[in-house]
DNA sequence: TTCACTGCTTTAGTCTGACAATTGAAACGG
DNA sequence: CCGTTTCAATTGTCAGACTAAAGCAGTGAA
């Protein structure tokens, strides 16, 4: 239960909370691709911290393509081209800083271009037990709906039950990126309004189809689900004023 | 020049050396998940290196999802599940490390589900600028062959240049991840025997496609090349015998 | 004037040794 | 038997010094 996910700055040391303030700031544009960050001396100063522990924020983001040290010249942002936008960590730091709807439909665009497929692959490959699994969800999802914490659980155990079924590490590393970010934005549009849309139907056929070994019928089914899941995005308000909410739509 | 691109163990300093070397350790299953890995201090000592470099190096991998660290109990690799695939370092060490083949299947699934989409978009989005950087790059690629650096180096900007017009960053990451970590193989195919297949007709009818604006037919046409990749990798002969040794550079 | 060299200087990179914080597990007490 | 406290092992953080890389300006020669 609970599980803040991580949101504001607990339990992290301190390397992982500066690098997390870094990282949102980089993609967030306050430091641009190409500026210079401060010298680690001046910087860690700056942040009250040990140019060590300074260092070893920076290594993280290094890590994750944002950055480039070298000596003499110092750390410079990379371009945008070059950063890891898959990475967890980086996607996160995207969806917390106030993302432009062109980055949303852009990952909306890759869920299209993967799920269908991955769902179609899962057709081919899952046994039983992961359909069992799934259904088990989804009747959880029918009890709970996507405003309740339990809910939104039972959906993410949907769609990772989906992701293993489908048999390829690589798709399911890159789909669970993707809906972990998504949806940590799920919650905050329930908030902002509630569910205009009931998002069992949609699952059921997909399930449905998985279960009898249909590949073209999921594929089909969760393209719509995708389809709607954007639709409900761009539908959903902008946010009313001042501070810009995220929106997204149950993963 | 020269440009060595960084193939074996120059240019990094010596926390990426050492990230690097425990990285290929970890995905090549000689430490495995759940493992503990040595004490800081035991394993500074080891690899003779002080704490401070030891312990950016483990940030590395941990930024990359291979460890976790924790007070008292020690860094602990993660399960599978957890690491970041499409990283293009672990996607590296992957690959330097005789991956099985297994993995290139799942890898060219991958490529299969995301390249023809890719194509399709680029179909619809790209400049004519684009067009000629492409063409340009098949010219190159018909005179130098993928036999030689400069073919290969040619290949590369043809696919940059289509993913580019893709318009979709994260389509962009990713097969750029992709298609650097293929590379590897491409290369190492070459080597143990010349190519079997004049790759220039493949891409020709990519290009063409996508030159005049037709999504469906880059997308078929796109889908046989990976295809056909596929199949030449697949008849490719395993490694001879004892060490394998690594491949590097080339799209 | 131009160009190659040579040092200077700035910056990240590395090392050392100490201390703090966390937390699992053992020891203790009820 | 169970909750609590204490202990100890390990990562986390700190400070300061030194090393190595690399841009840059100044120098000298062609």
């Amino acid at each position: 239960m609970a599980r803040p996910a991580s949101s504001s700055s607990e339990c992290l040391r301190i390397h992982g909370k500066l690098a997390r303030d870094l990282g949102v700031q980089i993609v967030s544009g306050v430091i641009r691709p190409g500026e210079l960050l401060e010298t680690e001396l001046a910087a860690s100063e700056r942040h009250q911290v040990s140019r060590a522990a300074y260092r070893e924020a920076v290594r993280i983001l290094a890590a994750k393509g944002l950055v480039v040290s070298r000596p003499k010249v110092g750390t410079r942002v990379t371009p945008r081209e070059q950063w890891h936008l898959l990475d967890p960590d980086v996607l996160a730091w995207i969806f917390q800083s106030d993302p432009e709807d062109q980055v949303l439909e852009a990952l909306f665009e890759l869920r299209m271009v993967v799920e269908p497929e991955a769902a179609a692959l899962a057709a081919e490959r899952r046994t039983s037990d992961q359909v069992a699994i799934m259904r088990e969800a989804l009747r959880d999802m029918t009890e709970h709906t996507l405003g309740t914490a339990e809910g939104r659980a039972a959906d993410q155990r949907f769609h990772t039950t989906l992701l293993l079924a489908s048999a390829n590490p690589f798709l399911r590393t890159l789909t669970s990126s993707i809906s972990t970010a998504v949806s940590w934005t799920t919650a905050l549009k329930q908030r902002v309004r509630p569910l205009v849309r009931d998002p069992v139907p949609d699952h059921a056929e997909v399930l449905e189809a998985i279960a009898s070994r249909d590949p073209d019928a999921a594929r089909r089914a969760m393209r719509k689900l995708v389809e709607l899941a954007l639709f409900d995005t761009r539908t959903a308000p902008q946010a009313p004023s001042g501070r810009r909410s995220k929106r997204s739509k149950a993963a």
